[in-house]
DNA sequence: CGCGGCTTTGATGTTCATCAAGTAAAGTGG
DNA sequence: CCACTTTACTTGATGAACATCAAAGCCGCG
C-alpha cells in the first residue's frame, strides 16, 4: 500500500456513481488523463447542432437546455436539465455529428472525456457499458415521456407544468430564479410568448405564484398541480 | 468441418446484421435456444404498458405502433415503425416494466429473446454491446426528431407529413393500403379526428391524393412535400 | 440618458376542437 | 346469408383556444 499517491481528482468525482462506478483505480487514472473540464458562462453554447462529436460530455454543475433551430429560424427547446442527467447528446454513438445544440442556462461546468477512450472502455468493460446504456436510455425515456406529457395539455396546463418542473425537479424549492426567458418557456412548451406571459400574469393575479423580477415564488403548489393535471 | 450440422435458423436471420453481427456460431446457437417467434394478427397487442419486461423483442415482419394511454383515456401514438427498426421498447435496460404499449398494425412476426441472455451477452461481448447501443440510440433519436418535426407544423402540414411518411418510409410506394384509422393518424399528430378527415378530403378534392377505400394513391408527391415543409 | 431587448396587455383574426347528424362499412348473431 | 349493431368515416356549423399584431412600459447596459 505504499505506492505513489494518485493525484487524480476523478477518484472523488460525484459523477463516478452515475456511469463510472465499475472502474478500477488504474482505469479511473486513465480516464483522468483523457478528460478536461471546461467552464461555460450563462448563455454560452456548449455544443452546436452539426458540430463533430469527439468528446463524451456531462454536466458537473449548472443547468443547460437542449434545443434545435427549425428551417424558419425558430428555436425548439427539447429539454432543460441538471447535472448528472445530461450525458452528452443522446447520439454520441449513433451519429457523427450533434443533432441538437446545448447551451448553458446558468454558469456551468462540463467534463469532457475523449470519445475514443469511452468507446474503448465500453468495448472491454461490460459493467461500464451496461451502466452507460442504462443511463442513456433513462435520459431518452425522460425526454420522450416529458414531451408526451406536455403534448396532452392545453396552454395553462403547460405553463403550470413548467412552473412545477422548476419547483420540484430543478430547484426543489418553491422560490427560485427563473433561468429562462418567457420566450424560452414558449419554445419549450410550443406556445406563443405572449400567451405564456399572459398565463403567468393570470397565475399571479389569482395568487398562485408571486413574481419579483426574475424570482418566482410558488404560493399555491396544489392549485398548480390541479391545473397541470386537468389542463 | 465434419461436425454435426447446426439446424439453427438464426444463422440466416436477416436480423443478424442489425445487432447480432459480431457473434460466433456457438453464440448464435445459444441465441437460438433462448428465443421464440410469435405471430400477431393485425390489431393484437404485442406488449402492454406496465407489463413486466422479460424478453428482448424485435419485429421480423409486419408493422407496429408504439403508444400510450393518457389518464383521460385518449391514445397518444408515439411512432409507427417497420421491421428492424423496432427493437423492443427503448426501456428494456432502464426500466423493469414497459412504459408504452405496442400493437400490430399489420400481421406481424416478433422474435423474442430471453432478456437475461441478452444482458449476459451485452456484458461479455463489447461488439454486441456497441451495436445494440447504437441501434437503440438511433431509434430514440428518430422518435425525438420526428416528434419535433411534427410539432413545428400546422394541421395540413402534419397530415401531409404522415402521407409522405407512409409513402417514402414505410411502403416506398405511392400506392398503399393505409394501415391505420383516421383516428390513429389524429392520435399520432395530435389533432382531432374530424380535422384529419377534413384535410384528407381537401387533398383529395385538390387532386393531391386519391382514396379508394383503405387504399391511398399519392398523385402529386411534390405538392405534398411543399405543404409538409411550409405547414 | 438613450438605445435595444425583454416583458406586458389589449384587440383582432385564424386555426382548430367540438358537436351534431348522417352515411358507409364492417362485424355479429340468428 | 341477411338483418342488426356497431364502428369508422364524412361534412357542416359553431365556438373556444390560441397566434399575431401593435403599442407601451420596463430594465440593463454602454
Amino acid at each position: 500500500m505504499s505506492e505513489k499517491k494518485n493525484p487524480c481528482v476523478c477518484t472523488n468525482c460525484d459523477f463516478r456513481d452515475v456511469v463510472f462506478s465499475h472502474l478500477d483505480e488504474k482505469t479511473i487514472n486513465d480516464l483522468c488523463n483523457n478528460k478536461e473540464e471546461q467552464f461555460f458562462h450563462k448563455g454560452e453554447i456548449i455544443n452546436h447542432e452539426g458540430e463533430k462529436i469527439n468528446t463524451f460530455k456531462y454536466l458537473k454543475s449548472g443547468l443547460v437546455k437542449l434545443f434545435r433551430r427549425t428551417s424558419t429560424g425558430e428555436e425548439q427547446v427539447i429539454t432543460i436539465t441538471r447535472p448528472f442527467e445530461f450525458v452528452s447528446n443522446m447520439s454520441i454513438f449513433s451519429e457523427e455529428r450533434y443533432q441538437y445544440s446545448v447551451s448553458a442556462l446558468e454558469d456551468s461546468v462540463v467534463c469532457m472525456v475523449n470519445l475514443d477512450f469511452i468507446k474503448e472502455l465500453f468495448m472491454k468493460n461490460g459493467g461500464f457499458a451496461m451502466g452507460l446504456l442504462t443511463k442513456i436510455s433513462m435520459i431518452n425515456d425522460k425526454i420522450i415521456s416529458q414531451t408526451l406529457d406536455i403534448r396532452q395539455k392545453n396552454l395553462i396546463g403547460r405553463v403550470a407544468y413548467v412552473m412545477l418542473y422548476f419547483t420540484k425537479e430543478i430547484y426543489k424549492s418553491r422560490v427560485f430564479d427563473l433561468p429562462v426567458s418567457r420566450k424560452e418557456i414558449a419554445d419549450y412548451i410550443g406556445m406563443s410568448t405572449a400567451n405564456v406571459i399572459r398565463t403567468m400574469s393570470d397565475f399571479k393575479r389569482e395568487g398562485i405564484i408571486r413574481i419579483y423580477g426574475k424570482t418566482i415564488e410558488v404560493v399555491d403548489l396544489e392549485k398548480l398541480e390541479v391545473i397541470s393535471k386537468r389542463g
